[in-house]
DNA sequence: ATGAGGAATGAATCCCCAC
DNA sequence: GGTGGGGATTCATTCCTCA
């Protein structure tokens, strides 16, 4: 039975309170450096590499062994140049022991128009794949019954063109691509300055996720990954600092189904 | 007058013989480390970074002060596991005094079904994007689309420079996203065994090339971006080191238009 | 109901102007 | 001069109002 618990508090205290191997993935939204830092707290570009190897670090201990991470985000560009902390991250993270799967791609087919008017449009964020083998679970074609593009109009002629050339749509269930275009206006943040959408919270959960399993979010935020995760047969942990989204997040999963078993 | 000029030889020697600041854009597929090595030469993993630094320093110096130059690449998966040497590259021309820009990403609507089974199907590449300065030449109307949501809400100074006739203003063309969904069918390998498509070459030109511009590929392989160039009326230099496909692109361009002026 | 049209807004970024 | 706040810019979408 899909179950969902909600710990409030700093992520990292809150897991070296779970007991070992009680994840089967990872599917989170963490703070962007300080993109946002005076809504909720942010972390500077130079501490981000150690600080997210610290986070990993406890999420090693209650992974399994066959568990992996999916990790959305995106860095800024400021003065023209973008920065270099999510390169350097990485590079940390894999000095850390972890195993760099690949990196899928979030496409907003359309993203708000806002960043520098001379410069394309910034239209997709990235989702880092980190695991503790290098066999982790995935199941590509849990996906592949779903569209590459999930909330989008079907109008213009690129659009037609691309569904008339995916035969992978006709020929029974297909491998997922490595990238998903889900548009940002399905979101429902809630309030929250950086929510993610639901579909595409679901397409990370049910890709590294085996049947039934346990998914964790450090950083709820609104609570898409709880809702998704829920809504696609599999419990869930949240663990979200602010006392105010945690409200938010209980508020959230009430209104999905009140008959479930609510917090403990 | 769209012209074009090839060299046989390698990059780096052929490129020291060029004038300064004689080249508006670079737009180019390196070789992907050992990828392909047997067929036309590869660049260990190891000494990729410093190869692409070496390479890179001597476009320097015939680029021009607001030129920029996108890289067109992917990084294999090895058991498992995401090789690192893209992002040991990106660190090492930032290091190099490089500006990264911003990614962009060429997307594959119906990549072959290769790779490993268990793992989405890889469809997606990425554009790198270095500059000289932070304010490189960059033109995203040029691969933009109509809108006719272009200048709805004129408040305030918007409005003054409309009524005073500002061209930028009411266009009716939105700036173009910062991935492109080309189809990799579309390419014309004539035998080269690691070419992109056309459209691909023609949306990175037109992004960061001046009206007129010229476009240098150090790596031309079977000469598509000596292609688009001429094709969208851009000169083009091409540098090749295997006489063959040098044979490949003269023969290419020929049929292009005989009437243009040919090789030097 | 239905549709036309305006307002608000969205993980942005830059420029300008106080301190 | 570095830093930080405020306003302008940008366009697809949703929501709301009103004929």
């Amino acid at each position: 039975m899909a179950e969902w618990t909600l710990y409030e508090g700093d992520c990292i205290e809150v897991m070296k309170g779970l007991p070992e191997g009680s994840v089967d993935s990872v599917v989170t939204s963490p703070p962007y450096a300080m993109q946002r830092a005076k809504l909720y707290g942010g972390v500077p570009e130079a501490e981000y590499p150690a600080w997210t190897v610290a986070w990993m670090e406890q999420v090693r201990r209650i992974l399994k062994p066959h568990g992996s991470v999916l990790i959305n985000i995106r860095e800024h560009i400021r003065n023209g140049e973008m920065s270099d902390y999510v390169h350097r991250t990485r590079l940390a993270l894999r000095e850390a022991g972890w195993i760099e799967c690949d990196e899928l791609i979030w496409m907003k087919p359309d993203a708000p128009p806002v960043g520098h008017p001379k410069r394309p449009r910034r239209s997709w964020e990235r989702i880092l794949w980190f695991a503790k083998d290098q066999q982790p679970y995935c199941d590509p074609k849990a996906n592949g019954r779903f569209s590459d593009r999930i909330g989008v109009s079907l109008a213009g002629e690129g659009f037609k063109k691309w569904l008339a050339g995916a035969s992978d749509l006709r020929s029974g269930i297909a491998r997922c691509r490595d990238w998903v275009a889900v548009s940002p206006s399905q979101t429902d943040s809630r309030g929250h300055p950086a929510a993610y959408p639901r579909d595409l919270a679901a397409w990370m959960i049910r890709l590294i996720t085996p049947p039934g399993g346990t998914v964790l979010d450090p950083f709820s935020g609104s609570g898409t990954t709880l809702l998704a995760a829920i809504q696609e047969g599999f419990s869930c942990i949240g663990i979200e600092k602010e006392p105010e989204y945690c409200e938010v997040i209980r508020k959230r999963m009430a209104e999905l189904q009140p008959a479930l078993p609510l917090a403990k």
